[in-house]
DNA sequence: CCACCTCCTTAACGTCGTGAAGGAGTCAGG
DNA sequence: CCTGACTCCTTCACGACGTTAAGGAGGTGG
């Protein structure tokens, strides 16, 4: 028994939960398991190995039981899929965005991210193009779930910038909506793109 | 004379391509200024505030002199420029797309914004689409910059997977490219997306 | 001359990540 | 059964961090 790494890594999520990045010490992840701070370093190089550590765990508790397409559906809906997966398990922990920031989506990816290059391939896009296109949607999934999870914006001046003040307000609802509108944006400028380009 | 809450954030700036966000603390910061940690804060409340200060410079640089689509110039390019200015201004100094993360494009944006939803409107786009729209490039531009001034991703195991090797190669060059390409596929789909959706 | 305000200093507190040294437990070899 | 060696954890300690409290120097107005 004893601790091992990969429950630690378990407990900083947990604990992550609870406490938000910031609050994230060692201390209190070695309290969590009944621990002094420094037993954490017989299985752990890092405070920045264990942030490691998470990220990679969220991503392939987002990405595991990912398959290739079924008959019938479209590798634009099942990139859409793949994203909502990653958008989902993010939002499961509190500042999850920010733990993966940073992150590359090669970190122990490999198998989702040659699914997703050989779903796109499959589709008639080039290696290339495929991977600037899973790049792509990874940056806007990445870049809309940290800003979801950081605080609400300040309310702009509403009587010098008008139209920003109805934007913002039409911003800070349904988050599920606007992350769906501008994936789809995404998915079909790619789609568009598929030939020539 | 004295310090003046501007000097100190630009100091800070100015610090942070010397060591980093990580190495951005409030005693070299006061250093650099002649001053002991302290006298910091007559000035600013928080190291929290200093950072916001900081991503609020930033984007203020990047959209400064940002005026209106002149005329002939699509709004597509009208926007592909702002974008190419916020990811330019990143990355001018080191770890800025991590100082903006989380930083909502309502901070100190007040005119920019204003001046962009007006151009999508102008185009035809409804305020709610515009704004939705204005917030998909602005995800993509920082997830994409967040991580392209991250460490260089890991390797895949190139014999179990092929693509996903020469994917990474693909990937850790040209960034400009990739940025262009990213930004002209999420452009073109909200082009598409104008009328009805 | 004195009181006040501004802006800075020095001292200090609690917490952080991390390293060094060593102690209990297990287990193999003689 | 004894003795190392290895594993995993403890205790102790260090330097650096963000931040607060108390007070001193400089100017300004009554």
């Amino acid at each position: 028994m004893g601790l091992g790494r990969d429950a630690i890594v378990r407990a900083a999520l947990a604990l992550l939960n609870e406490v938000g990045l910031e609050g994230l010490t060692l201390r209190r992840l070695a309290d969590a398991l009944d621990v002094q701070a420094p037993a954490l370093y017989w299985h752990v190089k890092n405070k920045a190995e264990l942030l490691d550590g998470m990220a990679a765990t969220i991503i392939e508790d987002a990405l595991r039981d990912v398959e290739a397409p079924r008959r019938g559906e479209s590798w634009v809906d099942w990139t859409a899929d793949c994203a909502h997966r990653l958008r989902d398990t993010m939002l499961a922990y509190r500042d999850g965005a920010r733990v993966l920031s940073g992150t590359y989506l090669t970190h122990t990816t490999g198998r989702p991210l040659e699914l997703a290059l050989r779903t796109l391939c499959d589709a008639g896009f080039s290696l290339r193009d495929a991977a600037r296109g899973i790049s792509t949607v990874w940056a806007y999934v990445q870049g809309f779930t940290i800003e979801e999870q950081s605080l609400p914006p300040r309310d702009p001046d509403a009587t010098r910038h008008p139209l920003a003040a109805h934007a913002v307000a039409e911003l800070t609802k349904d988050a599920d909506d606007r992350f769906e509108h501008g994936l789809r944006l995404l998915l079909s400028g790619l789609r568009l793109s598929r030939f020539g380009g």
